[in-house]
DNA sequence: TTTT
DNA sequence: TTTT
């Protein structure tokens, strides 16, 4: 087992593009603030940023619906993979390759300030299409 | 491992009690909502209700700053406890032991109509108190 | 969000079944222990059991490679399904339905008495079927 | 929220040493295995490393109890820690937070050589040391 | 880069 | 009994 679930806000709008082999991927990050108490017992907020990444299905979803600001809940699997950045150091990105997602925002109050087509009341459907 | 993890709605307001030896419990019922596709093809929404127990510093915390209405996330371990009903009949109440909530709805639109305390504020600082 | 996760033995083999459309069912229950403190400070062992439900492509492995007493973990969805039992009584069946399941026990240990055939070890890429 | 949870076996026995103010804090790597499909469709293993970190009470009985093989279950939070690395390069430590801990193997195959003390049968009940 |  |  490898899961990892968040709720946190997104830091941008969600961006998607494609494989070469036509698979929609849609990645974003999340920020997921927590509330600690400092040295001196004062309290603190401190703020993790994860790098979420959607396939498929749930990458048009992710697109479509969510957007700057919005609260989320994340499921999925961290992976961390090995790179070497520009300047030639072996870095390692940490990404959350995830498999479910809940919008929290209400719909009404998104932060989007864009126009959403009128089947948006769709959206949630769409991420739950078990026939049980 | 036993775990389970909500998010839903208040039914009611919860409701404090302590035990004989003086330890606080807070009940409240927890509404999660859940699309579904009928065997027809439309989507319909369906209510699974849940028995949401708390005890202690948990307790409190749920009683100060939980109202009907609100949206939360509660996680726990389910129980089935078998008891005998009124017509005496065998039953089996099913409640969910929390160990952690998350009030997901935001301070200024808590579906609450009273008055609620200055230091309302320091509801979630309650719920994280460690030191690293 | 409604997500119950379970690692516990299985009370007996499962059963599969098919309904009338011919979809895959099979189902079994899960013994989930837990250590507790009785009021009298002793250890005490308790076990809860759990109906756990199976569809489709799960269903199918679930029945091939499980049998009474495999520890497994279980992820699924808890849902209560009123009925009328036989004396007329008004009940409540607690089921788990399952969307996801990993076996804990190590095969060549398994509380099977019976032959598994040779590919059981594709048992869990059955589970993990994802492109990345 | 921001909870990780992992099965996966040991890398190497765990290490405790004590902060200067005296908390015990004890840490590990753990293997978490991925049965994935290669680009060509071959089924191949990949193996993802997390390096766990355990506080107070739980670093006491993961250092007693575990040992370099077995397999655990694991949950936490997931923290990244920023740190300059002795070429003056700046790196991220990914590290767990564990809060639970959970045994999968059974006692009398742990992959340990050395003696463990005839109390083991408590690890657990040190573990779930609720009253109800 | 978010949010409360 | 909730909410969208």
């Amino acid at each position: 087992m490898n899961k990892i679930m968040l709720i946190g806000n997104l830091g941008r709008d969600p961006e998607m593009s494609y494989t070469p082999t036509g698979v929609a991927v849609t990645k974003f990050s999340l920020a997921v603030n927590r509330i600690s108490k400092s040295p001196s017992g004062e309290r603190q907020e401190e703020t993790d940023w994860f790098n979420i990444v959607t396939w498929r299905q749930l990458a048009e979803t992710c697109n479509t619906y969510l957007h700057k600001g919005q609260k989320v809940y994340i499921e999925g699997r961290l992976t961390q993979r090995k790179y070497t950045d520009k300047e030639g150091n072996q870095r390692t990105a940490v990404e959350v390759i995830a498999n479910d997602m809940e919008m929290l925002t209400p719909k009404n109050q998104s932060g989007s300030s864009g126009f959403i087509g009128e089947d948006e009341g769709d959206a949630l459907g769409e991420l739950d299409d078990h026939p049980f």
